[in-house]
DNA sequence: CGCTCGTTTGATATATTTCAAGAATTGTGG
DNA sequence: CCACAATTCTTGAAATATATCAAACGAGCG
């Protein structure tokens, strides 16, 4: 298990942390230091199992994943999607038993803390433990949105928002930039994302094109005016709560 | 402002955070202190509008509310039903700037907690810090589990899910039982939960009566045999995490 | 270079919505 | 406590967004 370093790849969780919450010395030494096992994953990959129960919390220090549920009819529902320093299943380590599946949508590497090296943690760093909470707050705050999109937008409004979701947490994420950037998911996952068939999905993707709100080529995503596609997907980025991060020093 | 006691109004609180993480005499004495504003509402009323920046947690004393966003077509979505007991915008409170509507469905009581209050206590008390959260990740769990019943269930099961859900919980809180309860929303606002026309819901109720899954008159709900309404709702409560509740006084 | 996975397109089916109006229940002012 | 108004619930018929089924096309991979 590694020691803190700048480069750790623990530090993406860090900035993101700092984001939310003020964070002295003491409390950045003690994220670094945490205790890990790197864990590289293929695409594809289960990183939690719906019912398991986990011992460990893992960081995303590289690739894409998402949470998803399989209904009762076998139907998948994605319920969110991941990228590098996201910490991927505080929810259900914390829970205790997992209510939903995590898996790699690329490959990738994640980053197991041990549950009660966190538990730990936040016990003795209480602004660490309230920025983890910050950070779960933030994911419950865009739950809530998906529950708008997959329930109350028509199709083409909810594929453009969910292009901008992306987008900009790419953007954020130092992934990308929002007005071009590479979709890391299938359009069959995309269509999972947001409750429609992949032939539907695949079908507006042909209609904003058409529209010249983007453009494609492969997985590539150009967005030719980004207020345009915003204002088609009913896109108001409060919900990121990105105006409480605080300011950052420039990534590496 | 109310002195600690038996019967003070924060006293369900206490008993549900409870549930979650061991609290010592001083913790409770501690959430039982807190000052608050008893504040009467009316069926309709806010308890928090979009886009406030809320100076209050609001926990509900009696009544029902429900969270809810308007989308850009103008059409609602309900995306959590609350009840006694429940802290209905920690969510809002603590990440400043509101994200979405609380409004009650009935008449009832807040207790208006100071946010600032909320903090200091977090600070003081690392445990009920622990409670607070856990109680935000249960909702991030009933919010998931919304995705997918509005984005990959049809009609019939999204709405014997909701009534399995509300059931649950009604008994839970001691409010029903889940084989007799009162429904606390009109079909216009289930149709806004589950995502579907106020029209289709009815006919939905209708059908379930049909297959003797329920039976209803007005909003009195009886549920004839509750696995087979589970089961044609997909509903497994794992989702809502009860087992993780530890042993409970009574209540009184 | 052939296979597999992902994308694209077309034709048809269907669950749910929309529109409309009547019946029942609840609330309210006199 | 009644009468009227306003919701809420119920039912029917027609419209439509999205799903389903099916097949061809393209691109990356071993």
């Amino acid at each position: 298990m590694s020691p803190p370093s700048e480069s750790s790849p623990l530090h993406p969780m860090l900035r993101k942390l700092q984001g939310w919450q003020a964070l002295d010395a003491a409390d950045c030494e003690a994220i670094l230091g945490l205790p890990h096992l790197m864990r590289p994953l293929k695409a594809g990959q289960y990183v939690v199992w719906d019912g398991d129960r986990p011992q460990f919390s893992g960081l995303l220090v590289s690739g894409f994943a998402y949470r998803h549920k399989i209904a009762g009819s076998g139907a998948r529902q994605i319920m969110s999607v991941h990228m590098r320093g996201d910490v991927v299943d505080l929810h259900n380590s914390m829970l205790g038993v997992a209510d939903h599946n995590v898996q790699m949508i690329t490959a990738g590497e994640v980053a197991m803390i041990p549950v009660e090296a966190i538990r730990e943690l936040i016990a003795a760093r209480p602004a660490v433990g309230a920025a983890l909470w910050f950070e779960t707050l933030v994911d419950g705050s865009i739950f809530r949105e998906w529950i708008v999109n997959v329930g109350r937008r028509d199709s083409r409004t909810r594929i453009a928002h969910l292009l901008c979701e992306i987008a900009l947490r790419l953007e954020v994420a130092g992934l990308g930039e929002r007005s071009a950037y590479e979709m890391p998911m299938t359009q069959e996952q995309l269509a999972d994302a947001v409750a429609l068939t992949p032939v539907h999905v695949n079908r507006m993707l042909m209609a904003l094109g058409a529209d010249g709100l983007i453009r494609r080529s492969q997985r590539h995503i150009t967005v030719a005016d980004w207020d345009a596609l915003a204002k088609v997907g009913d896109f108001d980025a409060r919900y990121l709560h990105l105006d409480r991060r605080r300011a950052q020093p420039v990534p590496a």
